[in-house]
DNA sequence: TTTTTCAATGCAAGGGTTTTCAAAAAACGT
DNA sequence: ACGTTTTTTGAAAACCCTTGCATTGAAAAA
């Protein structure tokens, strides 16, 4: 089973390889009888173009490349799926690529096996931003403010959807919050962060150090962060926050999860909130409050303007998009 | 900034392209001297390989295509992110292709952009599956039965683990068990229905075919399925089963909620069990019932037989893993 | 018939890399 | 200094495809 190129087609047709790729490319108008006998040709051998080769002939892949260091969890996937929707429609593939390993990003980026990059925040640093932008690669940021960077981006505006649910909780009578962060550095949970400071900060109310857990936007990691808080602050007479704001959906569970093995229950003793209003979130027990994370407009946004990109488009500004609040029953007036 | 290739090395470095290609990739030893101007001329030119010459030439892209038509689902993502790593570790790097398309699929592996494929069962018919092994291309099959195909899977015992939690159910004292089934024909889904009804025959019981709802393996199809039946069954005087078997564990979420809504509690009106033990059944309200599946230890087998495969080995006989069955609260006995 | 026009096809270059094999350079031995 | 061996290097082919331009052959016009 050798791997039949298109001269073996061009062979068996009694045609030139050219007039072989023109009839498969519907370029040029060959003459149809002959296209006919090139398909046979074709079907016989049972032919498949390299696509290898044909990329490096015309410069182009026709695929996008989606650059994350995981799929796992509500928010990415669903995002993903959504992304490889609207690249489909916009005629390129999408392919992703799950690593986090940087160097190995960008030279994939840079070896063109992608005509134009989508990346989460995860997956690279500034210094990276600036050399794809540096090299003219049409590349779009998820999830990762680059307006100071020249670069163009789609972000959810986290720092109002922090600074929103605070301010609910604040009229509903809390005054002591915690923060359940996501992973280190990471743009979305620092931003949300900020905007709880700043709401807390307008209201006159303090946000003390160790009201800043760690929970890595995982439910395990929340869990666990959530239960430690509880025991140190037994044992240091921290002062008990009366709500929790949870970097998201999935860290709020598990932060709940924590509480009633320690046996606080949401929403009576405490209440937590989370962000991005997964599809669990409606139906956990109890329904989850957040603030809802317009996916699919996230995505529509990332493709098109990648997409514009690559046409040869410049200097596409970056896009915020805004949240909105869904008040439910895990978090409840004091 | 014009694309820098392997001459512009060369002619920096004042050696052969050769020479360039030979000291980047440590092969036949060049003269440490010459390997350092050569890598002095890329740091200053900013050269990066073009992998598509690359690949090419070489005729390898060490790059596993897993093609699914979804990364959406607790059960998939994670799946997903497992072959990653384990891939990785490997020595190759995991492309991930979001497409229902088969030809399009079909295609890509053809035409040589991925040395191996891993392949859900939703994204293949078997007539593809006979075509990649006849052409000899490296591919695994995931949740596909393909026993009777000569060809390398790594599949869930499906029909087992609906015998096991069937047996169970009978067991607590259930008569009458409906199923609520994922995409027709899934494999996965049908497994586990042959499985529930060999466990009821193996008892006298028996499964009317309007205990049959179609739950797509998603939250809302299953709620919406459930929610129908429930009405469905009050106009036409159907039996209400006292326990329902769901596809998955999202269905068996979705079944829950369905019934919340109806009015029926979980499980002391009636029990819901489900498949795979995703992350949130053992948080959910309440804890699901249902069957483990060994999702990393799928990943790792499916990934070193394809790695096999791709070095050349045949016959790989497929592999099958068994669930293990965990009772948590949705199901009860009568 | 001869010339013109135009549709259909083929030649050959080129995209960026790796690799074989032979040639050049360096090192060694005497 | 010379021949021999070993280490380093380079020329060119190959991987498979697309495409600009030249060529062919036949139909249209003269």
């Amino acid at each position: 089973m050798a791997k039949v190129t298109i001269r073996d087609v061009a062979r068996e047709a009694g045609v030139s390889i050219a007039t072989v790729s023109k009839a498969l490319n519907n370029v040029n108008v060959v003459k149809p009888s002959t296209k006919q006998r090139i398909l046979d040709a074709v079907k016989k051998l049972d032919y498949s173009p390299n696509l290898i080769g044909k990329q490096l002939k015309s410069g182009s892949t026709q695929t996008i490349g989606l650059f994350t260091s995981s799929v796992t969890g509500p928010y990415f996937s669903m995002l993903i799926d959504a992304l490889a929707n609207f690249s489909e429609k916009h005629g390129y593939e999408l392919n992703v690529f799950i690593s986090s390993d940087r160097e190995k990003i960008i030279n994939t980026i840079r070896g063109r096996l992608v005509d134009g990059a989508l990346l989460f925040d995860t997956v690279v640093a500034n210094e990276d931003i600036e050399f794809l932008n540096s090299e003219h690669i049409s590349s779009v940021f998820l999830d990762r403010k680059t307006s100071h960077l020249n670069t163009t981006s789609v972000v959810f505006d986290s720092f109002k959807a922090g600074y929103d649910i605070t301010n609910y909780l604040i009229n509903l009578g809390h005054k002591q919050i915690a923060y359940i962060a996501g992973y280190k550095g990471v743009y979305d949970s620092e931003q949300r962060l900020l905007g709880v400071k700043q709401a807390l900060f307008e209201h006159g109310l303090s946000f003390p150090p160790y009201y800043r857990l760690e929970g890595m936007f995982e439910q395990e990691a929340a869990y666990n962060a959530v239960l430690s808080f509880l025991r140190s602050s037994r044992v240091q007479s921290y002062e008990l926050p009366t709500a929790f704001v949870a970097g998201n959906d999935i860290s709020a569970i598990g932060a709940i999860k924590a509480l009633k093995h320690e046996g606080l229950m949401v929403p009576d003793d405490i209440s937590v909130v989370g962000f991005d209003d997964i599809d669990v979130s409606e139906y956990f027990n109890p329904p989850l409050t957040t603030i809802h994370n317009p996916i699919v407009a996230q995505a529509r946004a990332a493709v098109e303007m990648l997409v514009r990109l690559m046409d040869g488009e410049h200097d596409i500004p970056s896009k915020v998009l805004e949240g909105e609040l869904k008040m439910r029953q895990s978090a409840k007036s004091l």
